[in-house]
DNA sequence: GTGCATCGGACAGGCCGACT
DNA sequence: AGTCGGCCTGTCCGATGCAC
């Protein structure tokens, strides 16, 4: 192993790039280069030492008889063939040749037997060096089961009845084989492997594969072992008592809907891509879940009238001391771009300078997976409340290019499941809490915008579906996908929402 | 020291396909 | 078309680390 890396035992590289986002991407090709030449080292070990099994005599003889049975149920292997073919004699030249090889130790190997038995060395991946031992008994095995092709093909040309001379051949030992087959494990396949596959062909949102990682790695880890095809339902039982059971922080427990619906889920969804690709025979986190309390609800998810005015009081004062720019801006703007348009916090902080346009004589933001995600992975384009407009939003932005609240050069190299937009809806929920004062731990800092949005909405009696379009839900029915919500009717339905008096 | 980036983690929200 | 539940995604919070 040492020699294909240079004779060295370990491999030092220095970073060449002078910025953060430089370097991030340099070690990332490092360690790429570096799994490669590992990769195709251990393969290369592998082809040295073999890494495949030595057959057992009861799997070489299992391998001959699923040889001769094909051999005898072949379409050419028919009493038909006339006796004085080529052939036929040369096979019956042979014949004695076989009959040694069967009996005695010391007898050569006829070239169709080395052929037969390399062919089925390659067939079952086994490690066999050619004149060993192990081959020279895999050998005699082929030489009896041409012996009783042989004898099977004479039969059929006398017109005589099927019989078995060779015990090994009995029906009975075929019916053995069958068993052991399906007793025998599958491949081994890893959790990790299949995970990866998986993530190849769903390609799901970055926050999911941040996520599921994690749970793919706790299953390994509480495991012990990667092997999918190994895991038993009572394996998946034994996780889930654990998961919900054990204390996490302030002594309290994983809820039940945690549990269920984040660890199992990953789990059984990715073994369910097992099944369904044919790489695992059964799903063993199927129908395995916890059933805890319902969570209650305490208050409203929406902010107080109260709540929400502190919030854009506190969006007006001047901000903390040392905030960057587009911090500041993001405290100024994105509590109110919330309020009127009931957006998520994070499809308001990934807006770029472009995302502010005019059509139709509206001036609009455009909510776009482009900009970094959008649940529904939709766009939509919403007008802007003229309370916004008029207290000078268009002017604030006007100089600035590309993303409004976050300063892209600021960027470090961060997975994409930690991108800077969410962390700027982050620091505002923070803010909300430590400057704003909205500290009711039932209510959240930011999505509590949302709800009062549909709170609001409803009593000033909003069109439905325009709102559903509003807010970036999903149409709720069929005909609600067809056609759009052009800006005159977005501007129509939020101008209804009353301005906020502070 | 401090602001911002990153990561780990719990859980709420909500899409969407299956089932009537 | 409406309902339901599983799957998936976003929100929120805590801890830690780096650069200025």
């Amino acid at each position: 192993m040492r020699a294909l890396f240079g004779g060295r035992s370990e491999v030092v590289k220095t970073l060449s790039a002078v910025d953060w986002p430089g370097r991030r991407r340099e070690l990332n090709r490092l360690i790429e280069d570096f799994e490669a030449t590992a990769q195709s080292a251990n393969r290369t070990v592998h082809a040295i030492t073999g890494g495949k099994p030595s057959p057992s005599p009861e799997l070489m003889e299992a391998a001959v008889r699923s040889w001769f049975r094909e051999r005898v149920e072949r379409p050419d292997f028919d009493g038909t063939a006339d006796p004085g073919q080529e052939p036929f004699t040369s096979i019956e030249a042979q014949r004695a040749d076989l009959q040694r090889l069967a009996t005695s130790l010391g007898a050569e190997t006829p070239v169709t037997t080395a052929w037969i038995a390399q062919d089925m060395i390659e067939q079952n991946g086994w490690s066999v060096e050619a004149g060993s031992n192990t081959f020279r008994r895999l050998s005699r095995l082929v030489a009896r089961g041409q012996l009783a092709a042989l004898g099977r093909q004479r039969q059929d040309l006398a017109l005589l009845p099927r019989r078995t001379d060779d015990e090994m051949f009995s029906a009975e030992n075929f019916r053995l084989d069958e068993e052991r087959a399906k007793a025998r494990p599958a491949a081994h396949v890893s959790i990790r492997s299949l995970f990866a596959k998986y993530l190849a062909e769903r390609k799901p949102a970055a926050a999911t594969e941040k996520a599921w990682s994690r749970f793919i790695a706790a299953w390994v880890e509480f495991i012990g072992h990667d092997d999918a095809a190994a895991i038993t339902p009572d394996d998946v039982l034994r996780w889930k008592d654990h998961l919900a059971s054990e204390p996490i922080a302030a002594g309290q427990c994983r809820s039940a809907k945690t549990v269920n619906e984040t660890y199992l889920a990953a789990l059984r969804t990715v073994l369910g891509w097992g099944v369904s690709n044919r790489l695992l025979s059964a799903n063993a986190a199927s129908g395995i879940r916890v059933y805890g309390p319902r969570r209650q609800r305490t208050r409203d998810a929406s902010f107080s009238d109260g709540e929400a005015t502190a919030i854009l009081r506190a969006s007006l004062r001047s901000p903390p001391i040392g905030v960057s720019s587009q911090r500041a801006l993001a405290i100024r703007w994105v509590p109110w771009i919330c309020a009127y348009t009931g957006a998520r916090v994070n499809e308001v902080t990934q807006l770029r300078a472009d995302d502010i346009y005019q059509e139709e004589g509206v001036w609009v933001i455009r909510i776009t997976p482009e900009a970094g995600s959008t649940k529904n992975h939709r766009y939509r384009a919403v007008a802007l409340h003229n309370h916004i407009l008029e207290q000078g939003f268009l002017e604030a932005v006007s100089n600035l290019r590309g993303p409004l609240f976050y300063d892209p050069a600021q960027y470090r190299g961060g997975k994409k499941g930690n991108p800077q937009s969410k962390k700027c809806g982050e620091f505002l929920a923070r803010w909300v809490r430590t400057e704003a004062k909205v500290t009711d731990p039932r209510v959240q800092p930011n999505h509590g915008w949302r709800h009062r949005f549909k709170t609001v909405a409803r009593r000033v009696r909003m069109d439905a579906e325009v709102c559903e379009y509003i807010q970036g839900h999903a149409g709720r029915t069929e005909g609600s996908k067809y056609g759009e919500q052009p800006p005159s009717v977005t501007a129509r339905e939020i101008n209804l929402i009353p301005r906020y008096q502070l």
